[in-house]
DNA sequence: TCCTCGTACTAGAGCGCTCTAGTCGGAGAG
DNA sequence: CTCTCCGACTAGAGCGCTCTAGTACGAGGA
């Protein structure tokens, strides 16, 4: 099995040539004729050469891999990583992912990731308190997705949620709403920023701000707020609910239902992410999209331009949202 | 920024004591007095030294990393990564996780694992041909998980898929259900015996084997099948159904009830996996609970049997499924 | 004819660690 | 008082690459 396996010195060997000269066709260096080039490649299939990433890495000064932490049971997150691995490629960076589970806190991969040596860290829905983002933030290039921090040195790419939560409203406005209520996300991050935008938009068109409805960032909790809604008298019930994230509205949606409220007869429903599930057509999500594209892009160009071209960090990127109108809203009886 | 960070050099000039020292005590080796340990630990941490896990695998023969390829959306195997993060670092292994998405194919997912250098590589629910993988173990120790695969050194990591269908279908059976028909997942890793376990279930116990309900393994799969639940006359069709998997079964019963038929009222519904989901309150799906904490353990154990002990590939291992009897199952009307 | 220049290639010094084979000094045995 | 032994520590040779500073050589110009 493991009789060592080869190295660019055994190819060198075979195909004649100096180790450097294996190195520079490699690399894809200048400075090799086609047919020497021919003859190294070649004889590094036949000994099924594969070259050792880390030592190359070690020899070379930059390492050119990008740390990602993400949350590893949540879709969007797996959107995002789908899109941070293409956009890297792009920028000839490589990935490094490292997961946060349920025994797996986000301090510890972070701490994985530096140890390997990643140039950057991109941190996705991260929690940890901005003092602990400043501190890694002096080490290493950061970038937080989807969570807004003002903490030195952090850079910050997110969606518009205000304007999202904006978005919605009207939508729902314009179908005819007038009682809009939010289930909140509470410490989650974006959450904040979601909860101002319903506020802003709900008092800009004139109409009442419900009490927030406690939800959070799973399906579980949207069913809880679905409790907490499906408990007051009906008639004074809101005609429309805006969800903090997709996976709360899912729950949501579900629990109502099988409280006999109708969606979207009697209550309409917007979620926020537009993740993948969303689409699905037995779900048929209205919802905020985020552009996980443009996010993980816009990611990877910030901690590439402080790498590359040494800039500082810049003020946060803000990415707009889009309303995907689908099944769950109409307009109010 | 990268004023070049710290190595261990620096840390040893600073200590007053020589590199190997200070590696000795970052090995937590012996060899080293209490009070020099002491010395060397306070000058690192002035210095905000970290070792470079890269040069240390370079050093070291063994790099004592398992690469695990998973895919990024796939709700079941979150939880398994949970439980390798867990059993890896138990045995004083590190894993690499290579995520597969829309986007990034199994393939490249492995390779970057192989130029990591990683000493064995555990794949879940692989969908790679038995040849490629045939052809990966013969280069490291592979290990299979969720996918029942007869490869040439390849071992595998399995749940009792057939048995577990066995549980299912004898659970309706004793709620007195007679037509019991199973949504399939085609394709997919596990699919194949799980159908044999839905068959052999069902003609053991004298019931008709009723038409497979195509399917898959996402929601959307799960709504489709109900289509065809629906299609049939009301008065045929199975007061039970055995799904592929949880994700399945939730677009299956969410997409039935729409449909008008109440679940477990008119039709009972049996999942596979016991995704987190599917404990949820609002959900609370009847399902086959596959152990991803063994799972995990025992892939783990295996490559580690292999690369510690030389053992040989050995025999697939199978981890039974239990029974985890929620709200979507009752007696038939 | 000599010199320059560019292309193809090589030597060898790192990169930041690990680890084997030492050295050194003092405590305990004889 | 010498000899051994052991614990504490160091020197230095790798690990498999990268990359700078070369060398060798043939073509082209004056």
């Amino acid at each position: 099995m493991t009789a060592s396996r080869p190295t660019m010195e055994d190819v060198a060997a075979r195909a004649g040539v100096s180790r450097a000269l294996v190195s520079i066709v490699f690399r894809g260096a200048a400075g090799a004729s086609p047919a020497t080039r021919e003859r190294v490649l070649t004889a590094a299939a036949e000994l099924g050469y594969q070259p050792d990433r880390r030592a190359s890495r070690l020899g070379r000064t930059r390492t050119r891999m990008l740390g990602v932490v993400f949350g590893v049971g949540h879709a969007f997150h797996g959107d995002l990583v789908d899109s941070l691995y293409v956009a890297a490629a792009d920028s000839d960076y490589e990935v490094v992912l490292s997961g946060v589970t349920p025994r797996r806190r986000e301090d510890e991969a972070v701490r994985a990731l530096q140890a390997e040596r990643c140039e950057a860290i991109v941190l996705l829905g991260s929690t940890l308190p901005a003092r602990a983002l400043a501190e890694l933030a002096s080490r290493l290039p950061t970038v937080s997705v989807l969570r807004d921090v003002r903490a030195a040195g952090v850079d910050v790419v997110r969606t518009d949620d205000a304007e999202g939560l904006r978005q919605a409203v009207a939508h729902l406005h314009a179908l005819g709403h007038r009682r809009i209520a939010h289930a909140d996300g509470g410490q989650a991050p974006g959450a904040a920023e979601r909860r101002r935008g319903y506020r802003t938009a709900v008092r800009r068109l004139g109409l009442a701000e419900l009490p927030l409805l406690p939800a959070g960032l799973t399906e579980e909790d949207g069913a809880r707020a679905a409790g907490a809604f499906l408990a007051g008298p009906a008639k004074d019930r809101p005609t429309a609910v805006t969800a903090f994230n997709d996976r709360c509205a899912l729950g949501f949606v579900d629990a109502v239902r099988r409280g006999g409220v109708g969606v979207p007869e009697r209550l309409s429903v917007v979620g926020f992410d537009d993740i993948r599930a969303a689409a699905y057509a037995h779900i048929a999500l209205t919802t905020i999209r985020q552009d996980a594209d443009a996010l993980g892009r816009l990611a990877i160009e910030r901690a590439a331009a402080r790498l590359d071209e040494g800039a500082p960090p810049g003020r946060p990127a803000v990415v707009a949202p889009t309303l995907v109108v689908r099944a769950t809203t109409g307009a109010p009886r």
